[in-house]
DNA sequence: ATTAGCACTCGCACGCTTAGAGTGCTAACA
DNA sequence: TGTTAGCACTCTAAGCGTGCGAGTGCTAAT
């Protein structure tokens, strides 16, 4: 027949049956699904003759593969996709899991940073495979306020406060040696005209001497620079915190090494996991990426499911969860959704 | 023959050799040593046989073993040990590995803890197996200074200078309001009182309601108490670093799931992990833990070789190497030595 | 449109065999 | 007395054939 066709439009309801059928048994025992099995399973009014038509309509689409010629059908990434964008139902958490959610926030007073690694923790908990979590550079955060603390002569310790919260501190050697009113007049002027702006922007004019000059004292503008430059150049400020990797040793597909490796592999590689966590699209309120759409070596065999956090409509961090391709979607996507409402609304209170 | 003497005093001069020849060998191959592989690959003026004799006499020590009847043998964690103790030579690293630790700590601005995570990233480098690095708890940290900058009327940022150039903050909610004046009053006095103690000491006075009384004006008792007791309840401050894990599937006797699983779940629960590395013994400069000698479920098959760094005299963290047992323990040794001298200086003229 | 029936495919577990590596022992040797 | 050649013995790992069972695709009947 013609080409295959990538919408569910043309699926009629036993299609879709069928489909959800074998990506539900599959998610449960990773092992390639019969025609026998999701009759059985499944109490339909039909032969398995009649599923193996409709399981060989599915493999023409490209929605499901088999390992070899005389095996079950496995879903593909293409089956996941069209499952997850059309078929899979929202599923709401228990209470218990939204009361266990909610708890592990409240049970100690955390800053910033551990809350964020708090959420890694909390995801791969409930979900049984691995949390991730991601405070995003400071970039993209607004400056408050800014704090000197003189150390000695030489050296000034910054602290950075921003609209959502964070608090940043760095050390920073200054050529000249200023005296305390000098760096109080400093703090006072830096905080005029800083402050409101994003660590991005000010990152920009820290670089460019001209504009320095031209918002500072000239007496000053050479500490000042030093002091800027150090502070804001920082691509720091991005942590990445992973729990529940050890998860995966019990996944059948994961049995081999050869199969783990390679995700342990990239995992270790924080930046790379970084990249993979920052949003793709504008503002989804969840992303789901399956398999290869990860573009990312290692994860071929996974998915995550991830959405963003704001404070006072600051992007500050993502969370999500990586699983295997087999995952179950519904369960996992409302688990990160569910806790990136919380995260924020904590951070909001916690601020 | 009578019990299985512990020193080296009874091994004569082959003993030794033949325990080192199989020790070496085990090492690169993970593979039980034969008779014949020690004569041809180290060119003794003795036949297979001899050399037997002497292997027999070294597994009665309990320093080889057999994995089965008719196999070569490998090393026991107790002919490791007496090989580390009083057989292993010091191994001098290159000037180019000196170099490349050296450069990797000077290029670029590094804080204090950013300092430890390039650290246990350098170990993994240049050792090839798992660099680890622990920031110890404040706790032991002798307080420089404090700093409070006021957040709003509720809140008041703390920020910790230790002598050994650790600066942390800490957002503290206090009950009561105070002006900015309070607060700066409270500041000086709390340097005042606080400087020059450790960490430890002035949480202790911060849970004893009666000596901060003594201490503080009666009115200002209550937000100070509120104040110390927040900031210095922390058992954070005590970080843990890893990098080089995926080095281990690389290993022949880790190829098995069953055996890097263990290993991977102990990594991940880093208190535990923390444990590990806290120095058993008094100031050793370098400890050598060889598989069960570790008392951590997951680390049978694993060597630690850790050590400590001061800066000041304060003891401010810990590294180490976590390879498998037959690791090259002479020149991991160095490896950690030498990069817990360097680490020591930088940290010191960082500051 | 559905289904029973059947031939066909493939993976997998099982048992068997063989080659090879290595030991321990004994008896001969320097 | 220490060393060694020789040999029987043990155990592993790899290769091979076999049969079983699960599952499919196709065809013809309902």
């Amino acid at each position: 027949m013609g080409a295959a066709p990538l919408t569910t439009a043309t699926l009629n309801q036993r299609n879709r049956d069928v489909l959800e059928a074998i990506i539900n048994c599959y998610n449960r025992t990773a092992k390639p699904v019969s025609s026998r099995t999701i009759v059985r399973q499944y109490g339909m009014r039909l032969s398995p003759a009649t599923i193996r038509n409709t399981m060989a309509q599915l493999a023409e689409f490209g929605y499901l593969s088999q390992p070899h010629t005389s095996a079950g059908r496995i879903p593909t990434e293409l089956g996941y996709r069209v499952y997850v964008d059309n078929m899979m139902t929202a599923q709401r958490l228990t209470d218990k899991e939204r009361r266990f959610i909610r708890q592990r926030y409240d049970s100690s007073e955390l800053d910033f940073e551990e809350t964020i690694e708090q959420t890694s923790k909390i995801l791969s908990h409930i979900s049984h495979y691995i949390g991730v979590a991601l405070s995003l550079q400071l970039h993209q955060g607004i400056l408050r306020r800014l704090e000197l603390i003189p150390l000695d002569t030489q050296k000034v310790i910054v602290v950075l406060i921003t609209n959502s919260g964070l608090v940043k501190n760095q050390v920073v050697s200054i050529q000249a040696s200023l005296s305390n009113a000098d760096i109080y007049r400093i703090s006072r002027i830096l905080n005029e005209k800083l402050a409101g702006l994003s660590l991005g922007e000010i990152q920009q004019i820290s670089q460019n001497r001209k504009k320095l000059k031209a918002i500072f004292d000239r007496d000053l503008s050479e500490p000042v620079a030093i002091l800027t430059r150090n502070t804001f150049s920082m691509d720091r400020g991005s942590h990445v915190y992973l729990d529940g990797t050890s998860n995966f040793f019990g996944q059948p597909e994961f049995l081999e090494v050869e199969q783990i490796e390679p995700l342990f592999r990239f995992l270790e590689q924080k930046d790379r996991v970084a990249d993979l966590l920052s949003p793709k699209e504008e503002n989804p309120e969840i992303q789901v990426l399956i398999g290869s759409e990860n573009r990312c070596e290692g994860m071929e065999m996974c998915s995550v499911v991830q959405s963003t956090f704001r404070v006072r409509g600051d992007l500050v961090g993502t969370i999500g969860v990586i699983g295997p391709k087999r995952m179950e979607y519904s369960r996992v996507v409302s688990i990160v959704r569910f806790t990136s409402r919380v995260i924020g609304k904590y951070l909001r209170k916690a601020q």
